[in-house]
DNA sequence: TATGGACCCTGTAGCAACTACAGGGTCAAG
DNA sequence: CTTGACCCTGTAGTTGCTACAGGGTCCATA
């Protein structure tokens, strides 16, 4: 075993599929590495340890474009890691915003849920909150005609 | 004015953008209007009722697959809501199951970012937190290298 | 040696749910 | 009669893959 892996390998080695790899060397994110006689894809360690940084960094939630950006700062070994930082804090947000709105959401799915009647379409509360104002115009109102 | 809108009307009154609406058109999600002489779409009243209903749907993270299924089930007037009612807990299932996964995200992002001392990257704990366990080999390993 | 099956290759098309053009036509105001 | 805002169709792009189709390679077994 001198270390080099076809693509499958690769593959269960990092729980990513053939055609995932394929195409992270398509967009450039993993580079392409040499192949055998027969046209294989002969991957080494340094590929196995970049995949692992990408999958990592997906599982957490980061766009590729940011993996983009960590993969290029992590070789930069020197450089200080204020730009790391920028990117993790910016993700950090963006999933705080995305918890505090569907936590908002699933308040108003909640209200629309715990109205429901369940009788027939006609009453359903549900159908009602979804539906626009002028369902509320049932009993008469002011607004659009004229 | 007759109640006719035009499409770009419509999208200002449902804060929707016209591509938008032309492409619940052709998905059949927006039943398409009569047209001008001109050849624009003329929209009346059930369409802008239409239409809100379906933003509102989308607005709540509905997905279209789901807000056909209740626009259908809004028009069946005398049959029970229930399926109305599946649609909405299974939705709220899956927001919820959404919001768990990102708040246990955010707590991986913050002991990430925690940790950084923000040197160099060298020594950046983001990186090493997402490096494959090769990385934590720094002091001494027995993977990889021959 | 032939053959079967697991694996690999390229290239293209599909998913959600839009969004963004390009390249035209229509219409009302000035 | 021209300008500019609006409208039309059709197609391609976005994100991050996934799923073929139609082949080639490799290795073990009969």
């Amino acid at each position: 075993m001198p270390d080099i892996l076809a693509i499958g390998e690769l593959g269960r080695a990092t729980d990513t599929k053939v055609e995932t790899i394929r195409y992270y060397e398509r967009i450039g994110l993993l580079a392409a590495p040499r192949r055998t006689s027969g046209n294989y894809r002969a991957y080494d360690g340094s590929h196995l340890n970049r995949l692992s940084f990408i999958r990592r960094s997906r599982d957490l939630g980061f766009s590729l474009d940011q993996v983009r950006a960590l993969l290029g700062l992590a070789d930069q070994k020197d450089r200080p890691c204020e730009a790391v930082d920028e990117i993790a804090k910016t993700h950090l947000a963006e999933v705080e915003r995305k918890i505090a709105d569907l936590t908002a959401l699933k308040g108003e799915l909640e209200n629309m849920i715990h109205q429901c009647g369940c009788g027939t379409v006609r009453d359903c509360r549900i159908i009602e909150t979804l539906s626009p104002e002028a369902a509320s115009a049932k009993g008469g109102n002011a607004d659009a005609r004229h």
